[in-house]
DNA sequence: CCCCATGTTCGACA
DNA sequence: GTGTCGAACATGGG
Protein backbone atom coordinates (compact mmCIF):
# COMPACT_ATOMS: atom_id res chain seq x y z
CA UNK A 1 0.00 0.00 0.00
CA UNK A 2 2.65 2.50 1.17
CA UNK A 3 3.48 5.38 -1.90
CA UNK A 4 5.50 8.74 -0.77
CA UNK A 5 2.23 10.05 1.24
CA UNK A 6 1.42 6.87 2.92
CA UNK A 7 5.47 6.30 4.32
CA UNK A 8 5.22 9.27 5.44
CA UNK A 9 2.28 9.05 7.42
CA UNK A 10 3.37 5.45 8.99
CA UNK A 11 6.77 6.95 9.44
CA UNK A 12 4.81 9.49 12.03
CA UNK A 13 3.24 6.74 13.84
CA UNK A 14 6.41 6.21 15.95
CA UNK A 15 6.89 9.88 16.49
CA UNK A 16 6.44 9.22 20.18
CA UNK A 17 9.17 7.09 20.06
CA UNK A 18 11.18 10.03 20.22
CA UNK A 19 12.61 10.62 23.66
CA UNK A 20 11.53 7.28 24.98
CA UNK A 21 13.99 5.07 25.90
CA UNK A 22 13.79 1.47 24.78
CA UNK A 23 13.75 -1.04 27.38
CA UNK A 24 12.83 -4.21 24.79
CA UNK A 25 12.89 -6.18 21.81
CA UNK A 26 11.06 -8.26 20.04
CA UNK A 27 11.98 -9.41 16.63
CA UNK A 28 10.69 -12.77 14.99
CA UNK A 29 14.33 -13.47 13.51
CA UNK A 30 12.93 -15.54 10.69
CA UNK A 31 10.48 -13.01 9.06
CA UNK A 32 11.77 -12.48 5.58
CA UNK A 33 12.06 -8.19 6.42
CA UNK A 34 15.59 -9.12 8.13
CA UNK A 35 16.84 -10.73 5.13
CA UNK A 36 19.23 -7.84 5.00
CA UNK A 37 21.89 -8.90 7.21
CA UNK A 38 23.90 -6.16 7.64
CA UNK A 39 24.47 -5.80 11.05
CA UNK A 40 23.40 -8.38 13.94
CA UNK A 41 23.92 -6.06 16.56
CA UNK A 42 20.22 -5.43 17.31
CA UNK A 43 20.47 -5.94 20.89
CA UNK A 44 22.82 -2.84 20.80
CA UNK A 45 19.24 -0.53 20.64
CA UNK A 46 18.07 -1.84 23.43
CA UNK A 47 18.58 1.43 25.97
CA UNK A 48 19.00 3.86 23.14
CA UNK A 49 16.76 6.35 23.06
CA UNK A 50 15.39 7.60 18.86
CA UNK A 51 16.51 11.43 18.21
CA UNK A 52 15.11 11.71 14.90
CA UNK A 53 12.83 9.79 11.92
CA UNK A 54 12.91 10.70 8.31
CA UNK A 55 11.60 9.08 5.12
CA UNK A 56 12.83 10.05 1.41
CA UNK A 57 10.83 8.61 -1.05
CA UNK A 58 9.80 4.99 -0.12
CA UNK A 59 12.54 4.84 2.59
CA UNK A 60 12.42 5.58 6.36
CA UNK A 61 15.35 5.49 9.21
CA UNK A 62 15.63 6.14 12.48
CA UNK A 63 18.63 7.29 14.37
CA UNK A 64 18.89 6.58 17.98
CA UNK A 65 21.66 7.96 19.97
CA UNK A 66 24.10 4.49 19.74
CA UNK A 67 26.06 3.40 16.56
CA UNK A 68 23.43 2.22 14.46
CA UNK A 69 20.19 3.26 12.59
CA UNK A 70 17.13 1.56 12.10
CA UNK A 71 16.44 1.68 7.82
CA UNK A 72 12.67 0.84 7.04
CA UNK A 73 10.80 -0.15 4.11
CA UNK A 74 7.15 -0.93 4.11
CA UNK A 75 7.24 -3.01 1.11
CA UNK A 76 3.60 -3.51 0.26
CA UNK A 77 1.75 -4.47 3.00
CA UNK A 78 3.93 -3.11 6.33
CA UNK A 79 3.20 -0.43 8.71
CA UNK A 80 4.41 0.81 11.58
CA UNK A 81 2.13 1.97 14.76
CA UNK A 82 2.21 2.17 18.66
CA UNK A 83 -0.15 0.15 20.55
CA UNK A 84 -0.34 0.00 24.67
CA UNK A 85 1.79 -2.39 26.43
CA UNK A 86 -1.45 -4.74 27.47
CA UNK A 87 -2.73 -5.29 23.64
CA UNK A 88 -2.20 -8.39 22.98
CA UNK A 89 -0.03 -9.52 20.36
CA UNK A 90 -1.20 -9.85 16.42
CA UNK A 91 -0.71 -11.61 13.45
CA UNK A 92 2.77 -10.97 11.77
CA UNK A 93 4.32 -8.29 14.03
CA UNK A 94 7.92 -9.03 13.24
CA UNK A 95 9.82 -6.17 15.18
CA UNK A 96 8.44 -4.30 18.42
CA UNK A 97 10.44 -1.47 20.16
CA UNK A 98 9.10 -1.31 23.86
CA UNK A 99 9.36 1.85 25.92
CA UNK A 100 8.00 1.85 29.84
CA UNK A 101 4.80 3.65 28.21
CA UNK A 102 4.02 1.96 25.04
CA UNK A 103 5.36 -0.53 22.34
CA UNK A 104 5.85 0.67 18.40
CA UNK A 105 4.95 -2.28 16.43
CA UNK A 106 6.52 -3.18 12.61
CA UNK A 107 3.74 -4.92 10.94
CA UNK A 108 3.96 -6.84 7.61
CA UNK A 109 1.74 -9.59 6.25
CA UNK A 110 3.27 -10.18 2.92
CA UNK A 111 7.05 -9.28 3.81
CA UNK A 112 7.85 -7.64 0.84
CA UNK A 113 8.92 -4.95 3.60
CA UNK A 114 12.60 -4.68 4.91
CA UNK A 115 13.77 -3.77 8.47
CA UNK A 116 17.53 -3.43 8.40
CA UNK A 117 20.30 -2.30 11.06
CA UNK A 118 22.89 -0.24 9.79
CA UNK A 119 26.42 1.28 11.24
CA UNK A 120 25.66 5.14 11.41
CA UNK A 121 28.77 6.04 8.85
CA UNK A 122 26.75 3.61 6.51
CA UNK A 123 23.52 5.22 7.24
CA UNK A 124 24.88 8.23 6.23
CA UNK A 125 26.88 6.94 3.17
CA UNK A 126 23.36 4.78 1.46
CA UNK A 127 21.44 8.52 2.48
CA UNK A 128 23.94 11.00 1.06
CA UNK A 129 23.36 8.47 -2.32
CA UNK A 130 19.71 9.11 -2.63
CA UNK A 131 18.42 10.49 -5.71
CA UNK A 132 16.77 14.27 -5.48
CA UNK A 133 13.69 13.72 -3.95
CA UNK A 134 10.89 15.36 -5.76
CA UNK A 135 9.97 17.99 -3.47
CA UNK A 136 12.82 19.90 -2.78
CA UNK A 137 14.75 22.76 -4.49
CA UNK A 138 16.91 20.74 -5.79
CA UNK A 139 14.36 18.95 -8.00
CA UNK A 140 14.60 22.01 -10.90
CA UNK A 141 13.56 21.83 -14.27
CA UNK A 142 17.08 21.46 -15.25
CA UNK A 143 17.12 18.18 -13.28
CA UNK A 144 13.67 17.05 -14.69
CA UNK A 145 15.14 17.19 -18.28
CA UNK A 146 18.36 15.30 -16.94
CA UNK A 147 15.71 12.81 -15.91
CA UNK A 148 14.19 12.44 -19.53
CA UNK A 149 17.11 11.99 -21.70
CA UNK A 150 17.38 8.79 -19.37
CA UNK A 151 14.08 8.01 -19.75
CA UNK A 152 13.66 8.52 -23.31
CA UNK A 153 12.94 4.88 -24.16
CA UNK A 154 11.60 3.54 -21.46
CA UNK A 155 7.74 3.46 -21.53
CA UNK A 156 6.39 6.82 -19.15
CA UNK A 157 4.31 4.62 -16.48
CA UNK A 158 7.56 2.73 -15.58
CA UNK A 159 10.03 5.31 -15.84
CA UNK A 160 7.69 7.19 -13.41
CA UNK A 161 7.81 4.13 -11.00
CA UNK A 162 11.96 4.34 -11.14
CA UNK A 163 13.03 4.62 -7.74
CA UNK A 164 15.80 6.15 -8.63
CA UNK A 165 14.47 8.55 -10.42
CA UNK A 166 11.48 9.42 -9.08
CA UNK A 167 11.71 8.49 -5.03
CA UNK A 168 8.12 7.54 -3.76
CA UNK A 169 6.20 7.35 -6.82
CA UNK A 170 4.27 4.12 -6.51
CA UNK A 171 1.88 3.15 -8.90
CA UNK A 172 -1.60 4.89 -7.81
CA UNK A 173 0.54 8.60 -7.93
CA UNK A 174 2.27 7.20 -11.65
CA UNK A 175 -1.53 6.76 -12.93
CA UNK A 176 -3.10 10.15 -10.82
CA UNK A 177 0.64 11.86 -12.32
CA UNK A 178 -0.42 10.65 -16.05
CA UNK A 179 -4.01 11.49 -15.54
CA UNK A 180 -3.68 14.77 -14.27
CA UNK A 181 -0.66 16.05 -17.03
CA UNK A 182 -3.12 14.15 -19.67
CA UNK A 183 -0.44 11.49 -20.98
CA UNK A 184 -1.26 8.40 -22.61
CA UNK A 185 0.27 5.67 -20.23
CA UNK A 186 1.63 3.87 -23.40
CA UNK A 187 3.32 6.32 -24.54
CA UNK A 188 7.26 6.27 -24.46
CA UNK A 189 9.03 9.48 -22.75
CA UNK A 190 10.33 10.81 -26.29
CA UNK A 191 6.77 10.44 -27.46
CA UNK A 192 5.92 12.72 -24.53
CA UNK A 193 4.18 16.17 -26.49
CA UNK A 194 6.85 18.70 -26.00
CA UNK A 195 3.68 21.21 -24.36
CA UNK A 196 2.97 18.21 -22.24
CA UNK A 197 6.51 18.44 -20.22
CA UNK A 198 6.54 21.16 -18.44
CA UNK A 199 3.24 20.22 -17.45
CA UNK A 200 4.35 16.71 -15.93
CA UNK A 201 7.05 18.11 -14.54
CA UNK A 202 4.69 20.93 -12.75
CA UNK A 203 2.19 17.77 -11.71
CA UNK A 204 4.58 15.43 -10.51
CA UNK A 205 5.46 18.11 -7.98
CA UNK A 206 1.81 19.03 -7.37
CA UNK A 207 0.57 15.14 -6.70
CA UNK A 208 3.53 14.76 -4.22
CA UNK A 209 2.53 17.48 -2.41
CA UNK A 210 -1.21 17.25 -2.30
CA UNK A 211 -0.54 13.39 -1.41
CA UNK A 212 1.53 14.45 1.50
CA UNK A 213 -1.09 17.10 2.49
CA UNK A 214 -3.94 15.05 2.25
CA UNK A 215 -2.88 11.59 3.18
CA UNK A 216 0.32 12.34 4.96
CA UNK A 217 -0.73 13.97 7.70
CA UNK A 218 -4.14 12.42 8.50
CA UNK A 219 -4.65 9.21 5.80
CA UNK A 220 -7.39 11.38 5.04
CA UNK A 221 -9.49 11.00 1.74
CA UNK A 222 -8.48 12.14 -1.53
CA UNK A 223 -11.02 14.22 -2.86
CA UNK A 224 -13.83 13.16 -5.81
CA UNK A 225 -11.60 15.42 -8.47
CA UNK A 226 -8.80 13.52 -8.21
CA UNK A 227 -8.24 9.93 -10.08
CA UNK A 228 -7.65 8.39 -6.85
CA UNK A 229 -11.20 7.37 -5.53
CA UNK A 230 -12.67 6.20 -9.16
CA UNK A 231 -9.83 4.18 -10.03
CA UNK A 232 -10.34 1.01 -7.42
CA UNK A 233 -13.55 -0.63 -8.65
CA UNK A 234 -13.17 -1.67 -12.36
CA UNK A 235 -16.38 0.43 -13.19
CA UNK A 236 -14.62 4.09 -12.22
CA UNK A 237 -15.80 6.87 -14.12
CA UNK A 238 -13.42 10.16 -15.17
CA UNK A 239 -14.37 12.92 -13.18
CA UNK A 240 -13.04 14.87 -16.39
CA UNK A 241 -15.08 13.27 -19.62
CA UNK A 242 -17.65 11.63 -17.47
CA UNK A 243 -17.17 8.33 -19.61
CA UNK A 244 -15.84 5.33 -18.29
CA UNK A 245 -12.12 4.83 -17.31
CA UNK A 246 -10.10 2.19 -19.03
CA UNK A 247 -7.84 -0.61 -17.05
CA UNK A 248 -4.66 -2.57 -18.65
CA UNK A 249 -1.42 -3.72 -17.69
CA UNK A 250 1.37 -1.83 -17.95
CA UNK A 251 4.92 -2.43 -16.86
CA UNK A 252 3.69 -4.99 -14.85
CA UNK A 253 1.55 -3.13 -12.88
CA UNK A 254 -2.28 -2.69 -13.01
CA UNK A 255 -2.54 1.07 -15.11
CA UNK A 256 -6.06 3.08 -15.35
CA UNK A 257 -6.28 5.73 -17.37
CA UNK A 258 -9.02 8.20 -19.26
CA UNK A 259 -9.04 7.05 -22.92
CA UNK A 260 -10.20 10.42 -24.56
CA UNK A 261 -8.45 12.27 -21.69
CA UNK A 262 -5.03 10.79 -22.26
CA UNK A 263 -5.79 10.85 -25.77
CA UNK A 264 -2.91 9.19 -28.39
CA UNK A 265 -2.56 12.41 -30.63
C1' DC B 1 -11.30 -22.89 -6.37
C1' DC B 2 -10.25 -18.36 -9.01
C1' DC B 3 -8.11 -13.66 -9.48
C1' DC B 4 -6.34 -9.54 -7.59
C1' DA B 5 -3.13 -6.49 -4.74
C1' DT B 6 -0.35 0.97 -3.59
C1' DG B 7 6.88 -3.09 -4.22
C1' DT B 8 11.32 -4.81 -5.60
C1' DT B 9 14.55 -7.97 -7.73
C1' DC B 10 16.27 -11.26 -10.86
C1' DG B 11 16.80 -14.04 -14.95
C1' DA B 12 15.45 -14.82 -19.76
C1' DC B 13 15.03 -12.86 -24.08
C1' DA B 14 14.67 -9.68 -28.25
C1' DG C 1 24.37 -2.36 -23.07
C1' DT C 2 18.88 -1.55 -23.37
C1' DG C 3 14.47 -2.37 -22.34
C1' DT C 4 10.58 -5.55 -21.59
C1' DC C 5 8.43 -9.25 -19.58
C1' DG C 6 7.19 -12.75 -16.27
C1' DA C 7 8.11 -14.95 -12.15
C1' DA C 8 9.19 -14.92 -7.53
C1' DC C 9 8.70 -13.45 -2.84
C1' DA C 10 4.03 -14.48 1.04
C1' DT C 11 -0.45 -13.41 2.50
C1' DG C 12 -5.15 -11.92 2.53
C1' DG C 13 -9.44 -10.23 0.42
C1' DG C 14 -13.22 -10.52 -2.76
Amino acid sequence: MPELAEVFYYSRQWVELQGLAITQIFQNTAARIFRDKTANHWQTIKGATLLKSETHGKKIRFIFNCPYHLHIHLGMTGKLYQAPLNQPPQKHQHLILFTEQKKFIFQDSRMFGKATLLQNQESETQWQKLPTAILSPAFTRKEFDHLIQQGKRKNVKAWLLSQNYFPGIGNWMADEILWRARINPFFRVNEIPENNIQTLYTVIQSVSRDALEVIGKNWGNPPQTWLFPHRWNRQGICPKTHQPLSYTTIAGRSTCYSPIWQKIP
